[in-house]
DNA sequence: CCTGTTCTTGATTGGTTGATCAATTAAAGA
DNA sequence: TCTTTAATTGATCAACCAATCAAGAACAGG
């Protein structure tokens, strides 16, 4: 079986794996050999590739960070006045976030940037993208687009979490129509 | 010493303990002997007043939650027509919050709630207080009090979340100001 | 003084975990 | 074919942990 080239997809395998079982378990409480067994190996094998335990967790949050970043990206320029603004937001609230095993990543990597510096790190980068990118697209709609970026963002985030933490039934719809209406009363 | 009515005692001092050591590390993963011995105690006794390691997060989650309560309520009325507005955005950016223990106890009793059902309870509990505040609050100043409240805590939120996760120099004041920002924007 | 209750802990246990390492297998290159 | 390198794992270790329990210590009430 030792194909050569097996890393990189021993890696991939490892991170959905982790993702997958942080997901389930709800928290970060999670083995490197359930990872391992989820992703088909053995836990030296996760050792060998990764190093660490810690080193698994910020690859996940890395990639995470990625594909949210990639929805982002594939969204714009977008169409008319507010295609930018739009697409943004409809990433932050596409279906993909409000899967288990993504808000079980978001929230834990919130709890993981506390004390570990990387994932700090890794979180201040998404930010301040996410600030830039919303700034871009504010230009044209407002005499502040950086302070309205910084609320924005903000209330993005505060939306996400309510809407996960406290809702049984979770309404993507909702909460995109707050947001909008938020942006409907700020710019005019 | 074997004193008669050492039960609140000993429990108050093993919730200051939890909140300390979760603080200190920045996550849940602590051990019931680490609280123990911070409160002076053997773990065995830790076990004897609350049962389970679960209990004692749980109770500490209380004491936050009612600390925070506490704090709106003392500041309720307040002054003027944007008084109880004001108490309640005071009590939300207080110094209190910003305090690493009190900081890593929210973020980490958030992915708690993800796998806790009491911890999700008290949460909806929290979350349905501040709303039903904010909108007693709101009624004299806006025709929909509901939907404003709504982004208001939101916001609140997610701006606490950004101010606690991607600053160095927590800027509490800069913090308010988004807020009333807001509400600037938003009423009259 | 005696008895029941509360308080307290040392010792222990059954179980888990991250990490290491030697050893094996198979492909690639000369 | 022979050698080097990558891939892979079983076995193992040292450490740690939540929870239990029996037993001791001290107080209150009778």
């Amino acid at each position: 079986m030792p194909k050569i080239g097996a890393e990189p997809i021993r890696k991939a395998a490892l991170i959905n794996a982790t993702i997958f079982e942080v997901g389930r378990t709800g928290s970060l409480d999670v083995t490197v050999a359930q990872i391992a067994r989820r992703a088909g190996m053995s836990p030296a094998l996760a050792h060998h590739y990764f190093g660490s335990k810690d080193q698994i967790f910020l690859a996940a949050m890395r990639y995470i960070l990625r594909v949210y970043g990639g929805s982002v990206a594939e969204r714009l320029p977008g169409h008319g006045t507010r295609g930018r603004l739009n697409a943004i937001i409809h990433a932050s609230f596409a279906p993909q976030n409000f899967q288990r095993e993504t808000v079980s990543a978001w929230v834990n990597f919130y709890a993981l940037a506390l004390i570990n510096p990387e994932a700090e790190r890794l979180l201040r980068v998404y930010h301040r993208r996410l600030r830039s990118n919303l700034i871009l697209a504010l230009r044209p709609l407002t005499d502040d687009p950086a302070r309205v970026a910084e609320t924005l963002g903000a209330l993005i985030d505060g939306v996400y979490l309510r809407t996960v933490l406290t809702r049984d039934d979770v309404d993507a719809a909702a909460a995109e129509k707050l947001i909008f209406d938020y942006l409907d009363e700020v710019l005019s």
